[in-house]
DNA sequence: CAAAAGTAAGTAAACGTTTGTTTACTTTTA
DNA sequence: TAAAAGTAAACAAACGTTTACTTACTTTTG
């Protein structure tokens, strides 16, 4: 039985992704994938059921899974507020600056209703995703360090800001200057921080 | 000659924002829009050069600047930070709550590289837009009120995470329950204008 | 002050391409 | 030689856009 080429498989997921990246999901097709790729598009097809099965498995498996992994890193639940606070936004801003074309799936993600719906069926069903820092926020607010909301409500206040500074790194990336660094990214953590933490009860702790 | 049927005008504007907000940006074409507003193709092209003059125009005229106008009523400049940092937040979330296919176009600005280009030569060509914002934000770098950072900046800091909780509110639309309402809001926005605002400051204008 | 002339709006049908996917066949290796 | 991997070529359907024509209204003219 002849072996599959895995330099092919790779091949698809890498020159997919470089594709929407540079030139936007709605301008990827089968078979520009296979001509970019060197392959026919038969081949795309042992793989993937389909277009929408490339696409979701793209998102989920290759997308989302490597982007959970790179956030977490060095992070652990049991952190102190503000310290997992700036590895998280570190860590994203690090993992995210140097793969755009996840940037960008990501981003599709959440416009596109087919990858929307993809990406809300795997937040549900496993329920693992992220779970470090949900049970993170859930410690520090038992400890009545931060309020007490929705854990959507918490990724809104808490991670939104950082997403935006990473599509605006990749904004200026054309324009003369960069204004976006890890020390701009760290000032602004540290605005969220101030935001959401109840002062009396930080000054209570040192007493 | 025959005056044109602005009724014809208006219905190829909004079924082409309902497609797109109900099957996505990639699922809207020509003959589809067509078929779905009872008209010929043609008819189309006699207001637009081709489909990315339609998505361009659309998003620009159409969606920006009705959004503009939403966020900006009963605002203006010289208001104190903290009740202008409301006004917007209610104006954005009362806004976009209630339109949708805007909300989902905004959305796909962020990632397609047409809508992004299109997003971006508007912004920067005539300046003025969202200009009331900017000089609210600049004058309160001059008193000291809040930290003197890049534009861009101050909006993700400020701004992003309301455009979150809108996104949250339509994804709680499917859900048994929906959780964010104004007071929700209002309770992020306060949370936000703590993060940005100089405590030492505040107390030194109350002396 | 009607009817003819002129003109842009609008239509039905089709253009050549490209789409996602499949068929029929060849290659490669256990 | 069995069997999956892979290819080249083709499929119907849908794509963006155009052609050839009709409709509906304004303006000009006898």
């Amino acid at each position: 039985m002849r072996p599959k080429n895995l330099e092919k498989e790779e091949a698809i997921r890498s020159i997919a992704l470089k594709i929407i990246s540079e030139e936007g999901l709605e301008n990827l097709s089968m078979q520009k994938l296979a001509k970019a790729a060197n392959i026919s598009p038969r081949t795309i097809y042992i793989k993937y059921e389909n277009k929408e099965d490339l696409l979701v498995k793209l998102f989920i498996e290759e997308v989302l899974g490597t982007y959970e992994k790179a956030i977490l890193e060095n992070f652990n639940p049991e952190m102190g507020f503000a310290e997992g606070m700036k590895r998280l936004w570190l860590n994203t801003f690090h993992y995210l600056k140097n793969n755009k074309p996840s940037f960008s799936l990501i981003q599709y993600g959440k416009s596109s209703p087919l990858l929307n719906k993809a990406f809300q069926e795997k937040n549900i069903q496993q329920g693992e995703f992220f779970a470090p820092i949900h049970r993170f926020l859930k410690t520090h607010v038992k400890t009545g360090l931060i309020p007490d909301l929705p854990h959507d409500v918490h990724r809104a206040l808490l991670f939104s800001p950082i997403q935006d500074l990473v599509a605006e790194y990749f904004d200026h990336l054309d324009r003369p200057q960069q204004i976006i660094n890890e020390e701009l990214v760290l000032t602004c953590c540290e605005i969220v921080i101030k935001g959401i933490t109840n002062q009396k009860h930080h000054e209570q702790l040192k007493k």
